[in-house]
DNA sequence: ATGAAAGCGCTAACAT
DNA sequence: ATGTTAGCGCTTTCAT
């Protein structure tokens, strides 16, 4: 392990030189970095990050926090976030929440807390107002992704919109009994898109004058299993079948598409689903779906972070940015047929 | 931030032995330690790490490198290896490979030798020599999972035993033409899971006396759609139709059930179908399988990580482990009806 | 533009 | 069992 000094004495400059070389931050002439360079090069020289940390207050590693790594949108943002922290050097912590309590109070009593990390991602987490607080006593720049936090800057598509707009789309196809497969209450008290999905479908449908059958609502818990049985539940009534649903993720929808299969009806001609989304799945079940793009929700998580750390470098933060999310029509939903 | 040095006034000790008492390194007194751990707990106190590890020379910190996020046995493992390393006071750096190669070759020059991980598990990844070496220079104890590296220790089941015993579960039902969908060989260089998987297969075979017939090979590339496309293949010619699949993979599998359903033929009665891995859906799919524990061996992977990095509080290491797998059988898979 | 030197906040000998 | 002290390998003032 090649340290600062032999670098140095390779290059015949002091290790401060080296330093500023090998970092950019200090003014080296053109001549004197490219021997430091070619001397790094020769010896194999990686700065230790501990060091590093320890002098200049800077890890160069941002800690995401995240309630579950299997399923499609957590794991998408992250992917995002580590190929664009990856271009700027930094190193990701990964802290999983999965778990009880326990796990949670230690992950941000002793773990976030050490001093690894410059800044932290919370994706899809309700963080308490003390968890916030202890971040901002600290200086760390947070942001969530997916979930709004109370008093800190979130990155999240407009669920609202985005449910009216899916179901919206149903409306205009024609359909007038349409259910919808939303979120357990209960469960999942960081999540409040459940809720919000749902409220932005039954504004959608009284915009529509259509009434809000409270017997059109299932819940179910985001999963492909717990879409197909809410769905035999929606679509097993022969009275008030629904003829198209709305499902809160293409998960769901996915498993409402199964289940219409299995109760031998044809998707779209008996009825129409829409999910949210655009899982990687999608494509292959011909689902329509609104897409919105985790990857890109992760990239643009890690330039909001970097723009509050390095502020010299960037333009000045945008401090709310409105999600992009799109219709996607594929062969799940048409107009219903005639009765 | 509260340092060392006030809590070693708070306490009315020195720092030495706050560190002691915090770490459990040298020996303090009974009465001390409580003093201490009040002092740091009234006044919020949290090591530095990058102090820590500088002057210690440990990070506390495991790198984990994975080619995929979105994968269920990825991120299955990686879960399990989190769980296991929470308990131990551990961080998880992670390091995603997806992408070209220049990513790759980043990662190891910048990342990982950055001296910031104390160790590396490597999951499905097949490092080259030169990776390996570095990382043996480093003296950064390294273990693979899922997939076999040259002079690594690696944690992963018999995949050719797997192969043989998903196949022999067919041939006891009594089978005799059995299709394989297999893996790409072009794709994925870092796995050789798929040649080992179809080499199991082939084996079970031959000691049934069956012929190895290359017609009855598709490959496909570890997705559902990858296996729906390759089954449809397989199901679809009239004259050679097996009667039964074997998929190397539970996606695959699941996108073969799909493709026997949308070719009107009925699992298990037309066509047995069994898979490798117990993936979250294959209850839901009914699918038979050969079961692996990726959270397991997450689990024994950081164990085993344990043991070199503390030999003193583990008994002695056990160099290879044979993994356990078990053949699950649900409703996918069934004697064949008579022709 | 470069060098000298003082830390960053801990841990680990070494003493006692 | 506890204190003293010398680093760990860098970064960053402050000079020059």
């Amino acid at each position: 392990m090649a340290g600062i000094e032999e670098v140095a004495k390779l290059a015949g400059v002091s290790t401060a030189t080296v330093s500023r070389a090998l970092s950019g931050n200090g003014s080296v002439s053109q001549a004197t970095k490219l021997k430091v360079d070619a001397a790094a090069e020769q010896l194999g020289y990686v700065v230790s990050s501990n060091a590093s940390s320890l002098a200049s207050g800077r890890t160069k590693n941002i800690g995401v926090v995240v309630p579950f790594l299997n399923r499609w949108f957590f794991s998408t943002v992250l992917e995002g976030a580590q190929q664009a922290l990856l271009r700027d050097g930094y190193d990701i912590t990964l802290y999983n929440l999965a778990g009880d309590g326990a796990e949670r109070h230690s992950v941000f009593e002793h773990f976030l807390l050490r001093q690894r990390v410059d800044a932290v991602i919370a994706i899809s987490l309700e963080l308490t107002a003390d968890e916030v607080s202890r971040l901002h006593r600290l200086k760390k720049p947070l942001v969530g992704v997916g979930g709004p936090i109370p008093g800190v800057r979130t990155l999240a598509v407009d669920d609202t919109a985005v449910a009216r707009l899916a179901t919206g789309h149903l409306i205009a196809l024609g359909h007038r009994r349409i259910g919808h497969i939303g979120g357990v209450l209960e469960l999942d008290v960081d999540f409040h898109l459940p809720s919000n999905r749902r409220v932005g479908y039954e504004s959608a449908l009284r915009d529509a004058g259509l009434d809000v059958d409270p017997a059109l609502f299932r819940p179910a818990d985001f999963t492909i299993q717990g879409g197909y049985q809410a769905a035999k539940q929606l679509l097993g009534s022969p009275y008030g079948r629904p003829s198209a649903i709305y499902a809160a993720s293409d998960e769901m929808a996915i498993g409402a598409i199964l289940a219409a299969k299995d109760l031998g009806l044809s998707v779209p001609r008996d009825v129409s689903i829409i999910g949210i989304d655009d899982h990687d799945l999608a494509e292959f079940f011909g689902l329509s779906t609104v897409a919105q793009f985790p990857r890109a929700q992760g990239e643009k998580a890690v330039q909001m972070l970097m723009e509050e750390l390095h502020p010299e470098r960037h333009d000045p933060v945008q401090s709310s940015i409105a999600l992009p999310f799109e219709l996607v029509v594929r062969s799940s939903t048409a107009t219903p047929s005639a009765e």
